[in-house]
DNA sequence: GTATTAATTTCGACG
DNA sequence: CGTCGAAGTTAATAC
């Protein structure tokens, strides 16, 4: 890894034509290829990078200041970096990283939400964790208390399209004689935050909302582990 | 912005929980007080991150070995540095950036198709861009050479949620007796590229689907600047 | 390897 | 200031 601090102009041509002028920017050189364009605000994206496999040619601009030029291995997507003046100039041995360990996203809240079916409507149990169908997976199937079929999609960010998926499944889940015996099939939308225009089209087409707290749902099931001893 | 490169250990709390075994790592401490944790791989991602506003304060861990704690201002997310050994540590003034200039993205593709209607299907006349329903403004409203109403979506990337979205439009101006005089009124997909399951979708429902040429409508644009000469 | 989906998405525009 | 849609999205996962 190379860290220059250095005053300089980029231009990247490749998906789009982009263009920096000249200032003073941060600029991090990963040993795989890779060059990231950092100023000193924004959030974690830089000003321009450009992504591996790629390679950096050290040159020399027609005037005379150095030219870094930036090419990526299989598109024609150029990145060059005209350097004004260099302010620092590190390398620093990394080693590779043993990478990050996540825990609560989409994945974990299906796996609690399948445990606890209840917490989205009174007297439902679970049928089914990815119920199949022609046109993809429904998060949960389930059953309510009079014995109908509930289908319930999970978004952690509960948006139009997420009712959208839904409403396809639901039209599809429909037209199956087993699933409706008793009744069309309820739809639920599950999220932990659902935005406005999503809950006004979900409820719109006689879809229910459920809003999820995953802290709650770890405690219950804290709980469940605790009765089993 | 204050760069460190240091042996360390990270702890995230908020959104989700996140743990970064110990490595040693490139940290960038920008001046608005967000944090980056960068390995020597990857992309342009930290493998770790706080984003703006937030404040560090560097304390010591129970065991004497300095710990960073990185707190949002609004939510409670909070970073959790604690480090083993310092490598490096430097500090640049960079100054506020002037910022990226883009050329490319779709706004430009509807400008150019707005002007190029035609390329999109044989004797299309544009009527209006940006033509405002009660659900949000339709790309390009056209005629076709029969006098029908024509509405484009445009999309750099054609995914099936575009398509989603064309069919909540068409779907409202065909309820539009001033738009469907004559017939009812087509839709058109237009994007660089079309996924296969949109362009399934899409002629399930009728919409045709167009490969637009980012290139290609530049160089008619350039021709047509020439024309005028 | 390809396609689909989530993401601590971030970022910009608009009402 | 919230909401909505795009992004050179990237990254993980299923097929």
């Amino acid at each position: 890894m190379r860290i220059v601090v250095a005053r300089c102009q980029v231009d990247y041509a490749g998906r789009l034509s982009a263009h920096l002028p000249l200032a003073t920017r941060v600029l991090m050189l990963k040993s795989d290829g890779s060059v990231l364009i950092h100023s000193d605000g924004g959030s974690y994206k830089p000003l321009n990078w450009m992504s591996p496999p790629c390679t950096v040619r050290e040159g020399v601009a027609e005037d005379g200041r150095p030219e870094w030029v930036v090419t990526a291995g299989k598109t024609d997507d150029t990145l060059r970096i005209l350097i004004d003046e260099v302010l620092h100039d590190t390398s620093h041995e990394l080693g590779i990283d043993p990478g990050l360990q996540k825990d609560g996203v989409e994945k974990h809240l299906q796996e609690l939400l399948a445990e606890h079916p209840a917490t989205l409507s009174d007297g439902l149990t679970l049928v089914r964790r990815e119920f199949m169908t022609a046109i993809g997976p429904v998060d949960l199937m389930c059953r309510d208390a009079e014995g109908l079929s509930v289908a319930v999609e999970i978004k952690r960010r509960g948006d139009i399209d997420g009712v959208e998926q839904l409403t396809r499944y639901l039209d599809l889940l429909n037209r199956d004689p087993a699933l409706t015996r008793k009744g069309a099939v309820r739809g639920i939308f599950a999220a932990q935050e659902i935005k406005p225009q999503a809950r006004v089209l979900a409820t719109d087409r006689g879809i229910a909302c459920a809003l999820v707290d995953y802290d709650v749902l770890r405690g219950m099931d804290d709980g469940a582990e605790h009765r089993l001893f």
